[in-house]
DNA sequence: CTTGCTACTTAGAACCATTCCAATTCGTTG
DNA sequence: CAACGAATTGGAATGGTTCTAAGTAGCAAG
């Protein structure tokens, strides 16, 4: 199967399968919900356009329904680690790796160079006044870096 | 006054000054504490390290003086946006944009190439499952970037 | 077809981080 | 020292998310 995943419906099905997973109205709509409208909607949001379709879904399902979403790589949950915020005086540049296994978090060294270039991609309509750039992980054994490994490379979707 | 602070707990005084807010004992124990232990604690780890030293000392000012120290500049929360995690299909690279004016997250494209540098800043020891780039700031009125303009650059501190 | 298994959905309770509130205390200034 | 505003405190309230227990639905084997 490609990485590129189809961005449809019928994506979801193929998808669902592939995990093992059923199809279910559910599901679907509110796939299909986060396809027709794409404003980042909250879980919310999303509770409130799906039931218009199905209305007595329950929010916990709405939940569920975002979760396994996720976990078939079919959306992106955009919001940083869930649970407490966590303070740094760090006031050098850096980027954040938040190791999931021990729920660590580390700091990245980050060149003025490339937060630069980082920045040079907002449109100039956008005023930003802080980036944030966080890895997810583990940071656990140092693995060498075999030299060939075609391991997949962290993406941001 | 330097862009580069000091990271020491005499800054502390001077910034508070700076922005005319007293320096308490409360606050500078807070921050002598995220001082000692960089570990990115959360508001209640500071608290119970706090209260060995100030034992009567409450949470709600833990979190007062906490976010006092990030509107000095002196310390920077990490965690993305407070608030409800958003969801977006979207899954080509790509970084977003929070606009604090309105609460709307924007995807901004992400060039492939910048994504590769962005991810070989982590040392090898690392091992990312994803990344995610936020901006944060305002969107409002299309600003068509003054030829020269000086305005600060976004930091990832 | 029917029994049973497992996945899925549901409603509401529970949780937890954070914020709000009202009352008190502290510092500074007059 | 009097008075005012800033800061702290404890507890209640909020809001997003997760948990739990019970019910439902789809599928497989007999």
């Amino acid at each position: 199967m490609s990485i590129e995943a189809q961005t449809t419906p019928d994506a979801l099905a193929q998808r669902l399968a592939d995990s093992g997973l059923r199809s279910t109205p559910q599901r679907e709509v509110v796939y299909g919900v986060l396809l027709k409208k794409r404003d980042h909607p909250t879980a919310d949001e999303v509770f409130v356009r799906v039931k218009s379709e199905l209305p007595t879904i329950s929010l916990a399902t709405v939940y569920n329904c975002l979760e396994t979403l996720v976990q078939c790589d079919l959306v992106r949950a955009v919001n940083f680690e869930r649970g407490p915020t966590r303070y740094c005086p760090n006031l050098r540049p850096h980027a954040h790796f938040h190791d999931e296994q021990t729920g660590a978090t580390h700091d990245i060294e980050l060149p003025p160079m490339l937060l630069d270039q980082v920045n040079a991609i907002l449109p100039a309509a956008y005023a930003a006044k802080s980036v944030d750039i966080i890895f997810r992980g583990s940071a656990g054994s140092p693995r060498p870096t075999p030299a060939g490994d075609p391991g997949k490379a962290p993406s941001a979707n």
